[in-house]
This record gives structure tokens, sequence and C-alpha cells, in this order.
DNA sequence: GCAAGCTCGTTTGCACACAAACAAGATCGA
DNA sequence: TCGATCTTGTTTGTGTGCAAACGAGCTTGC
């Protein structure tokens, strides 16, 4: 008796692809809104659609945990995006808010936004990306 | 006349949902294979497939760039799961080879690998764990 | 009313990931 | 043959990401 070593395809396997196709999607969000990050962005969209935030809340709105939000806030704040202002009914809490520069670059990038995701998905056809999107939803 | 602000719905966006499923993926990796990183793992796994190879060479193989993959095979090497010597023949190249400490870890660890994978996968069917992957590699 | 436990934000340390700039070796064409 | 060009590896700087540990403020149960 003996056990073969079992085979292993790198390229089949999907934390490999999923980098893969990270990568690709970066290059071209990149490419099209080259002033922020999608991290970045995805904080401006969240800050958009519900208001000011705790820091924290904020980064459970976007998938980011405490030390990484904060970077990505910090980093706002420094381009003048977003504003921080501690909260005076809670102590601790950190309020974080779009600018009046926040709200208007994330207005104009919105339909470069979605673009990137199209040309990111622009190899499949409209059912495929339908079907991409579901199956991945449900991989969260 | 006005156009209306197009909606943005952060958590359909491909690139948001990549990241989501990505963390999930890299946190099922670590619980298994605390040992090592994904792409450390990727590194061993296509030296084991393709024999040794010169630094940046692994890098394409694996989809690192140079300064990457030098971190990875940098970190590698402290943890004496692979060695690096110059190439006789040509000048600037660096080799890049399995010791036998990384040839024995990658083949203990390949079937908790595989593992890795399907339970990143377990939510899905096995026809829609295809239908993915397929759909994956086309956005390569 | 108060101690235990929770949440908030912060810091440090480590590991990708890419852009840009660089030095040195290899190659290829005129 | 020799100069332009390409490739190989390196370094620096910036930006995610996570784990772990921390202090300070809030809340809850008893």
């Amino acid at each position: 008796m003996h056990t073969d070593t079992p085979a292993y395809s790198l390229d089949d396997q999907i934390g490999y692809l999923l980098r893969r196709v990270t990568q690709r999607h970066l290059s071209i969000f990149n490419a099209a809104i080259p002033e922020i990050t999608t991290t970045q962005f995805a904080a401006l969209a969240k800050l958009a659609e519900l208001g000011p935030q705790g820091q924290n809340t904020l980064g459970r709105a976007t998938s980011m945990d405490a030390a990484t939000i904060k970077g990505v806030v910090d980093r706002l704040v420094r381009g003048g995006l977003v504003q921080t202002a501690p909260d005076p009914v809670d102590g601790r809490r950190l309020t974080v808010s779009l600018t009046d520069a926040g709200a208007q670059l994330y207005a104009e990038r919105i339909a470069a936004a979605l673009q990137v995701s199209t040309d990111t998905l622009a190899p499949l056809s409209e059912a495929e990306r339908a079907c991409l999107i579901q199956l991945l939803s449900r991989l969260t």
C-alpha cells in the first residue's frame, strides 16, 4: 500500500483565481479612477448612502477591520474628502462624514465606477455576469 | 433637464464581492494551514511542478510582480522551505529551488489545500462550483 | 451603585501588492 | 564589435489587510 501524491493544479484553485481576477479588476479601476483606491471609493459610497458614521461602523459596512478602516479614513482626511468629529454623546466614537469635495468627487465618479464593473465583466455575456455575481454573493 | 445620480450599490459590485470572498478564503486557508500564506504555498506548488526557477520566472508563474515575489521568496528562505543560488550561466539570474523541508511540507499539505478550496466553495452545489471556476477563469 | 464585560479607537508587527527608478548582465542588430 | 535594448533582481514608497494588545468610555446585571 501507498498513498499517491494527489494532483494539485494551482491554476484551478478558487483562491488563486480570486487573486488573479482581483488583480485585473484593480488595474481597470486604477486606470479609470486614478484619484482614489477601491477601498477609499467604497468608504465614500457607504458614507453617501448611510450618512455620517462611526469609524468602526463604517468599517463594518465596507468589510474592513478597525485597523484597516483607520488607515483608509486617515488617507481620505488627508485628501480632504472626508472629515472626522468626536461624538458629543459617546466619548469613544469618532464620526466620519463626507466633505463637499468628497461628496462631489463621489457623485462625479459613480458613472466611471459602474463602467469599471462592466469592463471587468466584459468577457462574459449578460446572463453569465448575473450568474457570477449571484454565485459570489453566496460565498460571502 | 437634469441628470439623476445613478444608483450605486456597493454590495453588488464585482470588485467588492471579490474582496469579501477573498477575505473568507484567506481566513479558511489560514485556519487549515497556519504555517505559511496562500502566496507562499503558491510558490511552493509551482516550484514542485516546474522544478527550480529564476525568481522573476517564478513570480510570473504565480502572478506576482518582481517586488512581491522577492518578499515571498525571502520569507520562504528565512523559513528554510526554499533556497536560492546564482545561475552559473546567467550572471543576473537567481535560481530558486525547494529544500527537503519545503518539498516535504508541500507534499504534506496538498490534501489540506484541496480541502480549503472545497470548504471555500461549500455553499455551492457541484455544478455551481464548476460554473464559478469556469467563469472566473475567463476573467483572467 | 458598581463591577464585569463590551465597544470604540489606536498602535505595532507582519505580509502582500504595485509603481517607479536603478544597476548590472545578456542579446541582438547594424 | 559595439551600442541600443531587454531582462534580472533590488530598493523605496504607498496602500491595503489581519492579529494582538491596549486604554478609555459605555452598559448591563446583580
